[in-house]
DNA sequence: TCTATAGTTTGATAACTAACGAACTATGAA
DNA sequence: TTCATAGTTCGTTAGTTATCAAACTATAGA
């Protein structure tokens, strides 16, 4: 029986992803197979900076990506093991 | 490349299964390899039987539940299709 | 027809979410 | 130290969501 910690887990991946601006800078960051930073991402996605940072905020809160900085950049990646464990299958339906 | 309709009805779905409630219907039917009447559900889950209708409504928008009437009782069950295309392998990890 | 049971819809409410600009923090370059 | 760039946090606002009781609809049985 899994524990209601891991049902709530699994609710706030759900959650995180039920964006589309979210679900698409995942898309990006997977079809890309390389680091982005968040400006990047913010300009293919016309929405303001704050706004992006509030969505990678919440990205990375679940664990869905991956942080690490350079200088005056912030470069993000998909977090694998978080999608094979929750959503085994779902980065190959995008 | 995907369509925009083909994003609004991924982040619908998981609108959908990023509550606790819906997400441990979904359990509840799959586990039980059977189908399931509303009340049947609700009291496992404690919820009024309004609420259960609610949550079940949403649940069969995105496609997610099968429903069949057979007197006064509506009979609901996974329907395994919906998550084989969206979310596939998901169901095996509950 | 009347009654009971199963489920839906309505109306109200409290809590939450996405969006923006403005202000702020952090790093690097001149 | 001053300036510029990259990203975060704050405050606000409009829109959405989960919940319940009450009223309603639909079906079956007496």
């Amino acid at each position: 029986m899994k524990t209601i910690e891991e049902d709530n887990k699994r609710t706030e991946i759900f959650k995180v992803l039920s964006d589309i601006n979210r679900l698409q800078m995942i898309r990006i960051l997977y079809k890309s197979h390389r680091e982005m930073t968040c400006s990047e991402v913010g300009e293919k996605l016309n929405i303001s900076k704050s706004t992006v940072s509030y969505h990678f905020k919440l990205l990375r809160s679940v664990g869905l990506t991956n942080t690490r900085r350079e200088g005056q950049n912030k470069y993000l990646s998909i977090n694998l093991v978080t999608f094979k464990i929750y959503l085994p299958g779902f980065l190959e339906t995008l």
